[in-house]
DNA sequence: AATTCGGGGGT
DNA sequence: ACCCCAGAATT
């Protein structure tokens, strides 16, 4: 298994930029957090200019919040942002201002949970630990338990304890591992058509020999039209798009009417507009003028 | 275990 | 229109 996967992904790898020897832990967690729930492609480009602005911890932590909300672009859950700046300004404080090497260090930090964490521990550092991504889950779940998908919730016990079991013995080898089969879930065994013909263990896929059996329908996800996200997703941008071009505020009637969405209940702009002051994302001053943190 | 948290490109 | 995407925090 482990040789399959890895000489494929040494022939069909992406050539991706985070992936560089010389990438520091810290960009490599910079770049795992702006992963979280983002497609690669738009992470990309966000993620080199940001490196180049904020190299280290250090850097990051002195930036302003605005700052950073705005650079973060249109990247989404912008908490994710503020998570990251927090993260920095913790390992700013640590000795030496290093990135923590092992898991329950990694995990204490803010924006850290349990992917982000092995994703660091594991291709950074190279500890022996698994990673468990929606690509990794996907292929050991059509792998050995011969079914479509995995549960939409977190990783299971037994989840886990199969992802140990596949462990190499050494810690290079491991990152090499956890790359390799959750790059074969992203560009192979995919979501929607999986290409077993060009898999290197679809002779040992028991969903593949159950004949590709589909899972029941799943249950319907968020909308989108309408939600308090896209509303939430609005002011932002404009307080971005403010902040960015000339450092101006806005008035309270510029704010409520970007987040007011059409058909949506009246009471919601007001809503969304007071949970982002409350979740940090934006600031109200003294004369009602609205504006991104510091 | 279930919800909430953006945004855009593929199908 | 709907789907998902290198998840985390909160309840």
């Amino acid at each position: 298994m482990f040789d399959a996967v890895t000489t494929w992904y040494r022939h069909n790898r992406r050539d991706l930029p985070m992936r560089s020897d010389h990438v520091s832990p810290w960009a490599t967690l910079v770049f795992e957090v702006m992963s979280q729930q983002t497609p690669i492609p738009r992470v990309q480009p966000i993620w080199e200019r940001w490196m180049e602005r904020w190299p280290t911890p250090v850097d990051l932590a002195r930036a302003r919040r605005s700052d950073v909300l705005v650079a973060w672009d249109h990247l989404g859950y912008p908490s994710r942002a503020l998570r990251l700046h927090a993260c920095a300004q913790v390992i700013a404080n640590r000795p030496g201002s290093r990135v923590p090497a092992d898991m329950d260090a990694l995990l204490e930090l803010p924006g850290i949970g349990p992917y982000t964490a092995s994703a660091v521990a594991s291709f950074s550092f190279h500890q022996r630990v698994p990673v468990l991504d929606t690509n990794i889950r996907r292929v050991l779940t059509r792998v050995f338990d011969g079914r479509q998908f995995a549960r939409k919730s977190a990783p299971s016990r037994a989840e886990q304890n199969r992802a140990w079991s596949l462990l190499p013995d050494e810690g290079d080898a491991c990152a090499l591992w956890n790359v390799a089969i959750m790059e074969l879930g992203a560009l192979v065994c995919t979501q929607r058509a999986p290409l077993c013909d060009q898999c290197p263990i679809s002779e040992r896929c028991r969903w593949l020999a159950d004949g590709q059996p589909a899972d029941a329908v799943k249950p319907r996800g968020q909308a989108w039209a309408g939600t308090d996200r896209q509303a939430r997703g609005r002011v932002m941008a404009l307080l971005r798009d403010a902040h960015a071009s000339s450092a101006e505020r806005v008035g309270r009637d510029a704010v409520i009417e970007a987040a007011t969405l059409p058909g949506a209940p009246a009471d919601q702009a007001v809503q969304v507009v007071d949970a982002l002051v409350n979740d940090g994302l934006i600031e109200v001053d003294r004369r009602g003028t609205y504006g991104l943190p510091d």
